[in-house]
DNA sequence: TAGATTGTTAATCGATTAACAATC
DNA sequence: TAGATTGTTAATCGATTAACAATC
C-alpha cells in the first residue's frame, strides 16, 4: 500500500463491490478474471477498475488478467476487513431492529457488539441473540471495549443530541440513518444513509 | 421550471434536503432565510445553494433572502412532491418490515402500496397496516394500478432474479436494498442502498 | 443611499475515461 | 513471436467554489 494520498470515497465503495464479485467467482473456482471481463457486471468501466487498484499497488499480470483468489485477499487486506470490527448501534426500532440481524455487515466483518435504547420497555428485552442495553450504559461500554463507531437509528428528531452524546463518550465514526445532517466537529466521520432522498431521487428522474 | 438540462442526482438530493430544513423553518415560523444562514446547517456552501436553484429558476430576494414558505413549495414543485407516488416493495423480511412503515417515505410523499413475499408463510400477514401479498399476484396489482416503482429488499442471491421479473411486470425504478449490483435494461432506473458499504467506506476513513 | 444578498459567470478542482507503451 | 491485457499518463468531463455585477 504505497501511494495512499487521496483516495476517494468512490474508490473505497467500488473496492467492496468488486470485493463481493470476487468472492462470487472465488466459489464458483474461478481462477482469473479481467478488468474488461469483471467490470462488465458491474456498471464500471476497465479503467476505472484498473485506476481504483493504481492507487494501492499491481494486482494483475499484463496479458493475463488478475488471480481472483490474489486480489480478493488484495482487497481484503487494503479495506483493513481482515481482523473484525465492532460498532454499536443506537435506537432499536423497526430499522434498528434489523440492522442488528442484518448480514451484510458480518460480510465485510463488521460486528454489532451493543445496542442501545433509552425506552425503559425495550432494554433488557432480545434481539435476535442480543439484550437492548439502557442508552446510559453507554459510556462504561464505550470505555471497556473502545468502541469508536456507532449507527444511528433513533427517531429523527433524538438524532443531533444523541450523536453529540455519543462523540462526547469517545465515538468518532456515525453511520446515521436518519435524515437530517448532524452537526459535529470536523473530526467526526459521519456517512449518511438518507434512504427518502434515494427513493426521491429515483422518482424525480422517472417522471421525466 | 425553464433551463432543466442535466440536473445531476448530487442537485436533487440537495434539494431533499433543503427541503427537509425549509420544513423546520416553517413550523418555527421564520420567514426569510440567507443561502448563508440555511448552508451553515447542511455542510454545503452557500454558492453551491444559490446555483443548485440556479438550475430551476430564481427564488430569492437580493439583499433578503429567501422566503421560507415559498421556496419550499417551489423546491416541492420542482421534485413533483406535490401528488402522492405509490409504490410496491419486494421481500418482507425484518428490513422490508421496517421500510414498508418508515415515516421518511411517507415525508416526501411515497406510499409503499403494496408488499410482495414468495414464503407462503408470510403471505396473508400483516405488517403494520397492510396484507403481505404473494408475489404471484404483483403482475396483476401493478397492471391495476400502474405503479412502476419498486422497493427490492429480497435476500441477496434472488435480487436479480426478482428485478428482471418486475421490469418485465411494467417497473421502470428500482430502489434496491441488496448488496449486488443489478444488470437490467438501460431504461430502467435502479439507485442503490448499500448499507455495508458505507459502513466499510466509514470504517476505512476512521483507520487511517 | 448604503448594506446585504442574490444569480450567474469564470476559475478551480477532482473524478472518469481514453489511449497506449510496457510486458506477460 | 503475436495477441492480450495491464498500469499509467494525458485528455475529458462535470461538479464545486469563488468572485462579482445586479439589485433589493
Amino acid at each position: 500500500m504505497l501511494k495512499e494520498k487521496n483516495i476517494s470515497s468512490e474508490t473505497i465503495k467500488r473496492l467492496i463491490i468488486y470485493l463481493r464479485y470476487l468472492d462470487m467467482l472465488r466459489k464458483r473456482k474461478i481462477k482469473v478474471i479481467s478488468s474488461e471481463n469483471i467490470t462488465s457486471y458491474l456498471n464500471v468501466q476497465p479503467s476505472q477498475f484498473r485506476k481504483d487498484l493504481s492507487f494501492f499497488g499491481e494486482f494483475g499480470k499484463r496479458g493475463v488478467g488478475y488471480d481472483v483468489e490474489n486480489l480478493a485477499g488484495a482487497i481484503e487486506k487494503i479495506l483493513g476487513l481482515e481482523d473484525e470490527i465492532d460498532v454499536i448501534l443506537v435506537g432499536v426500532g423497526k430499522l434498528g431492529a434489523a440492522l442488528v440481524q442484518y448480514s451484510g455487515f458480518k460480510k465485510i466483518n463488521v460486528r454489532i457488539a451493543a445496542c442501545f435504547d433509552k425506552n425503559p420497555e425495550k432494554i433488557g428485552a432480545r434481539v435476535g441473540s442480543m439484550v437492548i442495553e439502557d442508552i446510559k450504559n453507554a459510556g462504561k461500554i464505550i470505555k471497556a471495549t473502545g468502541i469508536r463507531v456507532a449507527v444511528i437509528c433513533v427517531p429523527v428528531e433524538e438524532a443531533q443530541p444523541v450523536a453529540e452524546h455519543i462523540v462526547k463518550l469517545g465515538i468518532k465514526g456515525i453511520l446515521n440513518f436518519t435524515p437530517t445532517v448532524l452537526v459535529l466537529p470536523g473530526s467526526v466521520y459521519v456517512s449518511n444513509v438518507d434512504m427518502a432522498s434515494e427513493l426521491g431521487n429515483l422518482i424525480y428522474y422517472l417522471k421525466k
